[in-house]
DNA sequence: GATTTTTATATTGTGCACAATTAAATTGTG
DNA sequence: CACAATTTAATTGTGCACAATATAAAAATC
């Protein structure tokens, strides 16, 4: 039997399941998500939660405090449709992290901005992350690879798409 | 600015999204589930039936038709619980692709078979994987660097968790 | 061999994802 | 200006994921 990475692997099937890319992205991505539980529950919030508030943040760094963005806006960075986005940031303005409101000058759009104690979070998550990078069991330069062979996939999965 | 691979990436901020290796697993995952649509579609079924199929198709190949599996073997082969599982293959068996009975030296085990159905999607599966292959906008190599770095992350995350 | 402990699955409840549809505001055109 | 076309969110419905709990069968222990 053929062996790659210690992990079983036949050689001759195109649809052996630990041959597939789709399957160890799914994989990775789930499992990168577990490891970042014991933050997410620690800031009481959720893995698409986070990412909403690393867009704010982010927003916030280059446009100053109370920047605010577009749900249509958002979900294009983060490749997330309202469907999803609507119901999420209700319950996280519900929790006091973010308010809505309508574009003054356009009633369709509908404006997020994050609130003091959204603000807050950031330290703690920042924290958090570079703690994790220092105890990562895979170097920096594999995990950094693999960043840019993912962005590398998107874009070719996008163009095709 | 600073770029990389053409993306905006914040030098100075340890929490910026492009940087954010989960970030790039998340999107890359859900735009690959999004890539195995058309054929997914074809086939009615979903992503993680899908999943559940290759797992079936591959149990056939090394221990010939009619092989069965438990819940708890597929769902640490596909890294899901009962939670997930048990009403996916409900769904599946609904479907017509497969069969649960219970293990009768064991009662608390539920196998599951394939149906002849679910067999002959297999080529056509195939047959599209392996079209998706030779079409790709990005190198064979790469994909498989990919898939090594993902399996090595992987095993990182579970050594930690 | 009765009882405790463990194992295997199922159930319940919350929160995404995403397709499809709806509704409302804006823009473009005659 | 009227009105059709477009844009933007919100809504609806289905199917995962996963934590927490429940249930029942099998093993282990006494």
């Amino acid at each position: 039997m053929s062996k790659k990475n210690g992990l079983p692997c036949a050689g001759g099937d195109p649809l052996a399941l630990n041959r597939q890319l789709c399957f160890a992205l799914y994989a990775a991505s789930r499992a990168m998500t577990r490891a970042y539980q014991p933050m997410l529950q620690e800031l009481d919030i959720t893995y698409p939660q986070y990412l909403v508030l690393l867009v704010l943040w982010e927003s916030e760094q280059s446009g100053g405090a109370g920047a605010e963005i577009g749900v249509g806006a958002l979900g294009k960075r983060l490749m997330l449709d309202s469907g999803t986005l609507t119901p999420l940031l209700k319950r996280m303005e519900a929790r006091g992290l973010l308010i809505r409101r309508r574009d003054s000058g356009d009633e369709r759009i509908t404006l997020v901005a994050l609130t003091d104690g959204a603000r807050g979070l950031r330290p703690r998550a920042r924290d958090w992350v570079e703690s994790q990078l220092d105890d990562s069991a895979v170097s920096r330069e594999t995990l950094e690879q693999l960043r840019s062979g993912l962005w590398k996939l998107l874009e070719g999965l996008e163009r095709s798409g």
